[in-house]
DNA sequence: AACTCGGGGCA
DNA sequence: TGCCCAGAGTT
């Protein structure tokens, strides 16, 4: 049941990608610290000027929160995500050489850098295999039978056993676009799901 | 586990 | 207008 669910969606979504632009594994990294809680499109809007005038981590990180503030203010959370980047940009020229961590360990050690945005860079930047868990994912899988319980550390586990290595990084975008156009956090379109039939959870919400 | 940050999108 | 959101940090 699980393995088709996986063929089911692969089919559905063939060819989606992340919407972020990013040219290098620091943009992705900035891009996917904005990008939380928050309409991509903003985040593309303000990114696409902010990398152009501050393209390293030297340059990012000098910059004084207030600036960096009034600079992404279009951006939900802008205050913590300005404080946040900074910390970052100066922790990568201080502790990483400039570079961007190819870890997890690493990755999340840096301000604003959860399990989500750690898993997206390893993946998108870098194509070590991982699954980024966001709320959209974890939604879809959850109501699909993929994964049990909370989300958690586990719940990434639990994903890789069942969706093949060569897929991990497709299946964030598959989940995420089936969340956010079929099985939608309200009111979701299960009639009208193209997975009805291997997916209880209609049977279960009545 | 609950709370906070937050502007823009959309009903 | 009110409600919600491609999370992460703090209490």
């Amino acid at each position: 049941m699980k393995k088709k669910i996986i063929e089911r969606l692969k089919e559905l979504y063939p060819d989606v990608k992340t919407a972020l632009f990013y040219r290098n594994p620091f943009e992705l990294l900035i891009a996917t610290i904005l990008s939380a809680q928050t309409n991509d499109n903003q985040v593309n809007k303000v990114t696409i000027t902010l990398f152009d005038k501050y393209p390293s981590p030297a340059l990012l990180g000098a910059l004084k929160p207030e600036e960096l503030a009034e600079y992404i203010k279009t951006i939900g959370l802008y205050k913590n995500k300005s404080k946040n980047i900074i910390a970052t940009c100066n922790l990568l020229v201080e502790k990483h050489n400039g570079q961007v961590p190819q870890n997890r360990e690493d990755l999340m050690n840096l301000p604003g850098v959860g399990r989500k945005t750690a898993n997206v860079v390893l993946s998108c930047a870098f194509n070590i295999p991982s699954i980024a868990v966001d709320t959209h994912v974890f939604r879809v899988s959850n109501r699909l039978g993929l994964v049990a319980g909370k989300d958690t550390l586990e719940t990434e586990k639990q994903l890789m056993d069942v969706i093949p290595k060569e897929s991990w990084s497709d299946a964030h975008h598959w989940l995420i676009w089936h969340g956010r156009l079929v099985c939608k956090a309200r009111n979701p379109m299960c009639e009208e799901c193209q997975l009805r039939g291997l997916c209880n959870f209609e049977q279960k919400k009545g």
